[in-house]
DNA sequence: TCTGGGGTCCTAGGACCC
DNA sequence: TCTGGGGTCCTAGGACCC
């Protein structure tokens, strides 16, 4: 999808149409004028204009609205996440496309995977790419009527090419990349471009002198092992086009968890002690409605003022059934964080996380 | 201008078991 | 007199993705 949240709610609201949107933190909390904490989860291509990107504090996205404001654009309108609405836009969208495909793989809240591999045994391969072609737009179509929003689609081989190229023409855009064409339209491309390789990855690779991935072949597959690990080995068969991974329909969840950044740092254990209350009610209730029966783990998370943060997990030996339960053990990894056992220098916290894994589904 | 929130996967060392 | 080998679980941390 493109800009996903920002584009729901300009289409949610009269008023927002064609206006510069971010969502994501709230530019004034606590402090007022644009002094607040975080940062953009979505900016439309409107508010893109301004420089304003995914990721981006979301005080420095204030500021360039506001300077864009001094040159006579419109300002910018900060919204909240709405995850809910988002959440329920995305299972709409799921369903276009389901049918279309029987094979659909929610990658996340705003990318699918779907297999239309059975175009090719039915139509031959020229005619499977037209048809897959004609499928794609009609599932683009119906998606902007139901939903009033773009997205843009990539057709390959495998789950590779399809998302690199998806990525190609944005915003409402559709590429298909051929099985034949697939190795030589990666080569000119920059490594960054290869999921999977962040800005860790991308920095080691220009040090051997790598920028684009033609530039990656040199090396072989032993090479990748020993510089990347298990990971350079998989790197060794992307580069080259090929990517077996499969459509996934339905994945279970591994992990649930919640966090928060404090507005202001803090070690007020009243304080903490409630915001720790409340991201355990949250992180219990999606459990309980995700429908497994049982935990085993509890984990939480500590970061400092400095962004040091810390993790604690404890594998229990039954499982756990109950919030009590739950909230217990989740105190005693995070107490020691209060005093000398695992905060010597008495730092501020600026966030707590709390989230749970080993799950046991029911019966 | 400080750096969200919700996730997944991998690594490495230690414990433990057969 | 040296101190196997393999598998699995657990913890902490890191990289990455949207």
């Amino acid at each position: 999808m493109d800009a996903f949240f920002a584009s729901l709610e300009e289409a949610g609201s009269e008023i927002f149409y064609g206006k510069p949107i971010v969502v994501g933190a709230d530019p004034n909390s606590p402090a007022g004028e644009g002094k607040g904490r975080g940062v953009v989860s979505t900016a439309n291509y409107k508010a893109r204009e301004y420089g304003i990107h995914s990721a981006l504090p979301i005080s420095t996205a204030w500021q360039l609205s506001q300077k864009a404001k001094a040159e006579g654009k419109p300002e910018a309108i900060f919204l909240p996440v709405d995850f809910e609405r988002y959440g329920k836009a995305s299972r709409e969208i799921f369903k276009i496309i389901k049918k279309y495909s029987n094979l659909v793989e929610p990658a996340s809240i705003d990318e699918f995977y779907f297999d239309l591999s059975f175009l090719s045994s039915l139509r031959g391969e020229s005619g499977a790419t037209d048809e897959a072609i004609q499928i794609c737009q009609k599932i683009k179509k119906e998606i902007k009527e139901k939903l009033k929003v773009t997205c843009s689609v990539g057709i390959g081989p495998n789950k590779l090419i399809a998302k690199i190229s998806a990525g190609m023409k944005k915003p409402d855009g559709l590429v298909i990349i051929k099985e034949k064409e697939a190795e030589e339209f990666l080569e000119p491309l920059p490594i960054r471009e290869i999921p999977g390789i962040g800005p860790k990855t991308e920095e080691k690779l220009n040090q051997k002198g790598v920028k684009i991935v033609k530039e990656l072949k040199k090396f072989s597959r032993q090479e990748l092992k020993e510089a990347l690990g298990k990971w350079g080995v998989e790197l060794y068969f992307k580069v080259r086009a090929i990517d077996d991974s499969p459509i996934v329909e339905n994945r279970e969840a591994k992990s649930i968890g919640e966090q928060i950044t404090f507005p202001r740092d803090t070690l007020n254990a009243i304080y903490i002690g409630d915001a720790f209350e409340k991201l355990c009610e949250g992180v219990f209730k999606n459990f309980f409605q995700s429908g497994f029966k049982s935990f085993k783990t509890v984990g939480i998370t500590v970061r400092f003022s400095d962004f040091e943060t810390k993790t604690s997990v404890k594998t229990l030996k039954k499982e756990i059934l109950g919030i009590k339960e739950f909230r217990l053990e989740a105190l005693r990894l995070l107490l020691p964080y209060f005093d000398r056992r695992k905060n010597p220098r008495k730092k501020l916290i600026r966030l707590i996380g709390v989230s749970i894994k080993g799950f046991k589904t029911q019966i």
